[in-house]
RNA sequence: GGGCCUGUAGCUCAAUUGGUUAGAGCAGAGCGCUCAUAACGCUUUGGUUGGGGGUUCGAGUCCCUCCGGGCCUACCA
């Protein structure tokens, strides 16, 4: 039995997460962390809210509420989402938690006592009516290169140059429109990337089978231009992490704290402490998945997350890490994923294009969207998602393939057996050879979800469940009951044992269909099918089922055309 | 501007990393079956692999160039 120690990229507490967000990460880990956990290992699985920064402080001013109170509630309502899709974390914790805050300290603390921190002055802008110092990107003004009047301070988005925000001509604040705005100087701590850049780089080389897009995004960042670039870690921002060294004060720095994508990462060792201290534990309980020396040299660590995330994955988190010169766990496999598009554009949450999870579980359950999304997860390229290939892979692959094959079989040996597996008869050649047949299937899909190869996964799974299918054609077990009931029986017999088969291997897709047809089949026992053959067994002849009603409902063209307007946004 | 990814059948994707005749699913066409959610099975029509040039015995794969889509570019996260 090996060790996973699964982290999902954290969501921003500022709003409920569309769908290529839930791809992007949070729901391949949770189908990574499942199919892990019925393969019989010990995992942990770390997702939490990411609180701090400036969009959380302008997002909570909006709702007109204390930041606190508005994360608190953010955080309750994605939880709510994540357990509705059936996010399996054994964790979902907060950023802002005191976990996070007393361990984000000791990291700072460790890389200033070890040279890694740097004090510097900088010059921002600061605005007066908001009474903050203001982000680049929230600066607004005329590009003094193609004259559009909405560039922001770090680029103009009409002509794409770079800008500094001196740069623009009558600058303004984003957040509320002033145009008193002052430079002042301000002093903050620099975490000193470059000078791990060669360890960093030693690493990443060291790497074997991380997806180009993990590895070539790390590259460019250690390599282009002047290399791996010193880091500000702090901000001047009343909502975070206060800026300490340790538990002592940091003299300076009374008024920052650290910048949100210092803490953000270290919240994944804070949140297993956050399970450890819910739990009762120890802080052996979750010392023993982080710190290599107390038991974690033989945990497998595995991220996931969307391209954004890959910088600071890959660079940033690592030079913590490394940086404290503590035996931390440093990731072994980061999976990253691309963007999910919607019909034909981008997923907005100004514009309230595309579907968010929310509405998502409003529409349908939640099987109906882990299967689609994770059958076209964004692996090798950017990809897109239609209103006529959702509801075509739901009907042809949910309800014709699979749930029509769970009917097929119940219904048919009700009313020629009743509600129990059939007896008599023996297996012949056809069964020898379903069974030497779903046998290399099945290696094929573990071999897939081991290798974190998500929609080919997807593809054996349904291979699977068509083997089915193809099985009872051949085998006719209607035709065989007229004249020899006995071989209608192994035929039926075999097939309800593969309907349990069949929950067994789907659960980490579907998990509330595979729970369904393992209380229908009344099988408490959902072992992993190490055996193809023994599995097919399990159900023995006399065992007790009920008929489930149909597993999964068809998508009408009605429905479609109708979320397909309600969903356009409102420049649809 | 720079870097990276990407373009394969009407649609969504493969192709063991340079190796035979580029494969699946869906959609379309035909046949079969009648247990089942008008479901299932079998057969089958679709491709000058974005255009052009090059390297090679051999290119979807490598190089050059052009065209299209996308991401990143370090103070949004």
């Amino acid at each position: 039995m090996a060790r996973i120690l699964i982290t999902s990229a954290i969501p921003y507490i500022n709003g409920i997460k569309h769908l290529g967000n839930l791809v992007g990460s949070m729901l391949p880990a949770d189908l990574y962390a499942r199919y892990m956990r019925a393969r019989g290992h010990e995992v942990m699985f770390i997702c939490a809210t990411d609180e701090h920064g400036t969009p959380a402080e302008l997002a909570a001013a909006k709702a007109g509420k204390p930041v606190a109170e508005y994360c608190a509630e953010m955080w309750a309502v994605q939880k709510e989402l994540g357990d509705g899709f059936r996010l399996s974390f054994d964790k979902f914790g907060r950023s802002s938690s005191p976990q996070n805050r007393r361990l984000t300290q000791y990291f700072a603390g460790r890389l200033a006592e070890n040279g890694l921190i740097e004090e510097r002055a900088e010059r921002q802008v600061y605005s007066n009516a908001d009474g903050r110092f203001l982000p680049d990107r929230y600066i607004e003004g005329t590009c003094p290169n193609c004259g559009y009047d909405r560039a922001r301070g770090d680029q103009c988005e009409n002509c794409t140059k770079q800008l500094d925000p001196t740069d623009l001509i009558d600058p303004r604040s984003a957040i509320s429109g002033s145009t008193d705005l002052e430079v002042r100087e301000t002093t903050h701590l620099f975490l000193r990337q470059s000078a791990l850049k060669d360890r960093l780089d030693a690493w990443i080389d060291a790497q074997e089978g991380w997806p180009i897009l993990t590895t070539s995004i790390a590259k460019k960042w250690l390599h282009d231009g002047d290399g791996l670039q010193d880091r500000g870690i702090t901000r001047d921002l009343d909502w975070g992490v206060p800026v300490k060294r340790g538990d002592a004060p940091w003299p300076g720095m009374e008024d920052k704290v650290f910048y949100v994508w210092f803490d953000a990462p270290i919240e994944y060792i804070a949140a297993t402490k956050e399970w450890a201290d819910g739990e009762g534990k120890g802080d052996g309980a979750w010392r023993r998945w982080w710190r290599t020396d107390e038991g974690a040299d033989d945990v497998r660590y595995v991220q996931f997350m969307g391209k954004d995330n890959v910088p600071f994955h890959t660079l940033s988190f690592p030079a913590t890490i490394i940086g404290s010169g503590d035996p931390w766990k440093l990731v072994d496999f980061i999976k990253s994923f691309n963007y999910l598009n919607y019909d034909g554009g981008q997923f907005s949450t100004s514009q309230g294009r595309g579907v968010f999870m929310d509405q998502a579980l409003a529409i349908l359950p939640a099987d109906y969207w882990r299967w689609w999304l994770l059958s076209h997860a964004p692996e090798s390229s950017d990809s897109e998602f239609t209103w006529e290939n959702f509801q075509a892979s739901v009907n042809k692959d949910l309800a014709d393939v699979l749930g029509n094959f769970v009917s097929r079989v119940t219904k048919f040996c009700r009313s020629r057996f009743g509600e129990a597996v059939p007896e008599g008869g023996a297996p012949g050649a056809r069964e020898t050879a379903l069974i030497a047949d779903l046998s290399a299937r099945v290696r094929a899909y573990e071999g897939h979800m081991e290798a974190i190869e998500v929609r080919k996964a997807a593809t054996e799974l349904r291979a699977i469940w068509a083997a089915g299918n193809e099985y009872l054609q051949e085998a006719a077990p209607w035709a065989a009951f007229k004249d020899d009931p006995d071989r209608a029986a192994v035929i039926i017999r075999l097939s309800l044992n593969l309907i349990r088969l069949y929950a067994v291997l789907s659960r980490p897709f579907l998990p509330d269909a595979a729970t369904t047809l393992l209380d229908a089949l009344d099988a408490g026992d959902a072992a992993w099918p190490e055996d193809v053959g023994a599995a097919l067994s399990a159900l023995p002849p006399g065992h007790g089922f009920t008929v489930p009603d149909n597993l999964f409902r068809k998508i009408t063209d009605d429905e479609r055309a109708d979320w397909q307007d309600r969903f356009a946004g409102t420049r649809g």
